[in-house]
DNA sequence: ATTAATGGAATGAACGTTCATTCTTTTTAT
DNA sequence: ATAAAAAGAATGAACGTTCATTCCATTAAT
């Protein structure tokens, strides 16, 4: 792990260009110029551009989750639990609009339903932590009955709403907001 | 104007194609071959393949608008016009999957932000009901005091993902669970 | 200490493919 | 017979990817 160098220009540069261009705004000459380096440089670091595309995503999963963690603790309640989690979501977005262009671009595109099937196919993850979150708050009735992914929709549908609201300039999201509106997630969430 | 046709029938393959696979896996070649026309045809009703995609938008706007205007009232409580509004873009999404699918390919795309910037910049449309609801709702202080955008992600940020979530396949949308997850968002909506 | 040899990293021109659009020919309608 | 409409082959631009070559650091030989 002694050449970090190139490899790291060149997922920078590939995040930057797919945030704010889209995928297909983002050719790989393109990738490579904004990188410093030879178009046929990237392909000894990246199979091929579907490649590099998933191995970014998995290192802002990463980066995210690490974010998510900072603070959480499993023993307060599950009201509190999911304030955290909501704040540190929207706080990371905004403070993050890059991470957050690319990830909803990934999401918003066959490999991201590709992910998102494996995901609920497979079992429940330990990292997944909102999945024990909102099976938790069904157990103890502390929210509405309703299937995990839909709670995950009622949660969540609203924050990203909002910071991309923000990124693009149509409200801009202060402390204030931010309380408010994960309040009012809470509130359409608990029973 | 005599001819409908051959319009027709491109506007619906591009829809399907578009739906399916976005808009970079619907080649006009494929357009065309779908609708059952030559390639050339194309280009004497859409100048050009922008063209066809913006007025395809257009039309669906305008069936969506048709359908949430269909049994509309003024006259009713705040919390009645949500709900029967919520209630027709969910059932709209749910029974129109292509047409689902076309405007979140759209919405979340270059051509959604441009369009999206255009209407929140204009003065507020005879038909933006979303607007004049939420206004209401803010000046008779039943809903939470917050921006327009933000009360709007609020409403329906939960009711497209969960849309998404059921024609991905994700979750099986039924009656009883429409009503719930309209009354969840009004929960959070409501002051 | 200097030079020669080696091998992996980097390069960018070139290739093959795909696509939107245009052009030419053919068909249809009047 | 003429003009409008339709068809699909042709065109050129853009893209992902490859590969012959260059560069550079390290090692071996003198």
């Amino acid at each position: 792990m002694a050449k970090p160098d190139k490899r790291d220009e060149i997922v920078r540069a590939a995040l930057e260009l797919i945030a704010e261009n889209g995928f297909h705004g983002a050719p790989m000459a393109m990738i490579a110029d904004k990188a410093g380096v030879g178009a046929g440089t990237i392909y000894r670091y990246f199979e091929n551009k579907d490649v590099l595309i998933n191995e970014l995503y998995r290192e802002l999963e990463q980066r995210l989750l690490t974010v998510l963690m900072d603070g959480y603790s499993p023993d307060k309640s599950v009201r509190e639990r999911f304030i955290h989690l909501g704040t540190a979501v929207l706080r990371y977005c905004i403070s993050n609009p890059l991470d957050f262009r690319y990830l909803e671009q990934f999401h918003n595109s066959p490999y991201g339903v590709v992910h998102r099937r494996d995901k609920i196919s497979g079992e429940a993850d330990d990292k997944d932590i909102y999945r024990k979150l909102f099976e938790e708050g069904l157990s103890r009735q502390v929210i509405k009955d309703l299937p995990l992914v839909m709670l995950f929709s009622l949660a969540f549908g609203p924050l990203i709403s909002v910071a991309r609201d923000h990124i693009l300039g149509f409200v801009s999201l202060d402390d204030d907001l931010i309380v408010k509106i994960i309040a009012a997630c809470w509130d359409g969430l608990k029973r």
